[in-house]
DNA sequence: ACAATAGTGTTACATTATTGCATTCCAGGA
DNA sequence: TCCTGGAATGCAATAATGTAACACTATTGT
């Protein structure tokens, strides 16, 4: 297993592949699972791909200029759990927010790392980790369904920046 | 490290002592934080010791019969950051819920494990995790702070039960 | 074209959490 | 004892987050 590289995103990286792909990776699990990509859909996507930083289903709402009206929560939610399905995005629970899945993670025994200074979020695979929670749960008898973890901190970017 | 027994409470045991116990340590946890355990903390406090199971906080105002009458929900929200943040206390995100700390611990490092069926928490130190989740956060640049890390299955009991 | 199903648009509502402010309580000193 | 400053409360209002229900529209398979 190779050692991975920072998982937060570089200060300059080119954003719109960043968009791009996720939009593709979208499309493709779509293809795969038979869901439609509907527009509401992929326009959530889009908003949440936009930023490295999880949003409101709220703040979504308020962004969404759609033929210049906006749609009720509702709809929102309803993408929300439609692609959180999928994988496409996550829930950061200890936040109520709403964040793009950055890789091909399988979605379990991922570790999100959040600042709580630029908000970046970052997704770890993990995997050893899932396999600890796992264990640790089965030792007290517990059948593990799933688990979050979640770390709030400061980003490298930040945590350089702040210390002077 | 000592292999810890089931986190789970017994299904029978000597649940006064829980209340008792609890109630002892929240009075020490002030005294050394010379911080006062109103009446209003303590109730709020006995009322999620009463059960292993998590509350939420509106849950914790319909059961709130004092005096008979019932505190805004402001009310339990100040008791509650009161006894979090003295880690009495824990906030299990991923429900919007409180459970009572059910041991001396330190109050990170620590995982929740939630029983889909019958709702029971158990809290497990899980040192080891909690420094395999700083080593990992570390490996990234990241300055962890705190995180939390809640999973979710069925516990012995209802594993047992509903398995038939 | 038709039926079956999935998705949308909208309203209303439910749940969870916070803010502001006047009042009350309480420990500690004059 | 009396005062006083900070802590905690009581209360009302409201913000923020999340769902339910239902009629309507679009898409798919036959």
């Amino acid at each position: 297993m190779p050692v991975e590289p920072s998982p937060f995103p570089a200060r300059r990286h080119d954003h719109d592949a960043c968009i791009a792909e996720g939009l593709a990776r979208a499309e493709e699990a779509c293809r795969a699972g038979r869901k439609r990509l509907t527009e509401n859909r992929r326009a959530v996507l889009e908003l949440l791909l936009s930023g490295h930083r999880p949003l409101g289903a709220y703040e979504i709402v308020e962004r969404f200029d759609w033929k210049g009206r906006r749609p009720a929560p509702a709809q929102i939610y309803r993408a929300l759990s439609f692609l959180e399905a999928l994988g496409l995005v996550h829930r950061i629970a200890s936040r109520n927010a709403y964040v793009a899945c950055s890789g091909p993670g399988e979605g379990h025994g991922t570790v999100f790392l959040v600042c709580e200074q630029c908000g970046t979020v970052a997704e770890l695979g993990g995997a050893g980790l899932g396999r600890a929670v796992h264990d640790l749960a089965g030792a007290s008898g517990f059948e593990l369904h799933a688990h979050v973890l979640e770390a709030s901190g400061r980003c490298p970017d930040c945590a350089r920046t702040g210390e002077a």
